[in-house]
DNA sequence: CACCATGACTTGCAATTTGCAAGTGACAGG
DNA sequence: CCTGTCACTTGCAAATTGCAAGTCATGGTG
């Protein structure tokens, strides 16, 4: 077996969040349904984002998201064979999750901004979030 | 310095997805402002939650998240000195991720219960879950 | 045919991060 | 003095990340 992650395999509890984050609990796995979401469909295509995720980060992601079908993965062509990934029904609702995460990002994190789909559905909310003093801590030394 | 974490100092691009998921984008500090969001107070009760948080992981959640401003430490006693945990109101909007989150895991995940406060504001969406067919892969080998 | 180019990954490996167990420091009570 | 509680810290081994480089199938070009 690959020696990349065997993890998430049984609930850490009955918990609706926990057993939620059992599955997209990490910095990269919500991007990546980001990035279909938004319209991306091959492996090269989500390797382009803008955080630079590693490959081998990428392939074990689309694994993981696979086997918890939320996406699905499928050959577009043969000879070569190549590949296009795209959410099921279950993935496209982490919509929602992903809405939410933006709206909390444009209205606490000065300098982000929305996704194109989630622009489009937050119309009038927030301004272009004025680069401004964040109320973070001085960091301890 | 302490040798648990120095990560997360500086955002991995402008999305607000992403920059958000710099801050919670973890299997624990998610369930920690849950925990919060339920009552929970100071650092022994918050130890005692579902999914058993290791120690020095919660001494480390909580350092991020007042880092991050969104928890607030301040001590309820001298003598011995004690302290209470609390939300400020940057991580009490984190509400509507989590309920996302609660939604999605009613929905797709069998046999997961809801949060309190979630349950309250859920009120008619989705029967308490009838445990059956999980439509996840047949584990590959 | 030789050579370069894609697309989609896999492998190696060092650097982080987890997770578990045990230890510490400041008191309070008996 | 001994035991207990709270709030953490330390030590490590094990798991996961991140980066660079390699692989495999096939297509195109000269």
């Amino acid at each position: 077996m690959s020696p990349t992650t065997k993890a998430y395999e049984f609930a850490r509890s009955n918990c609706a969040v926990a057993s939620t984050l059992d599955i997209v609990g990490d910095k990269w796995s919500l991007l990546v349904i980001r990035d279909l979401l938004q319209g991306k469909k091959t492996y090269s295509e989500l390797l382009e984002c803008d955080e630079h995720i590693p490959t081998n980060i990428l392939a074990d992601r689309l694994r993981r998201l696979d086997d918890a079908g939320v996406i699905e993965k499928s050959a577009y062509q043969q000879r070569p064979v190549r590949f296009t990934y795209a959410l099921t029904a279950k993935g496209r609702d982490m919509g929602d999750v992903l809405l939410a995460l933006v709206r909390w990002g444009r209205k606490h994190i000065p300098g982000t901004q929305a996704l194109d789909i989630a622009t489009r559905r937050l119309s009038a909310s927030a301004p272009p979030t004025a680069r401004a003093r964040n109320p973070a801590k001085p960091r301890r030394e």
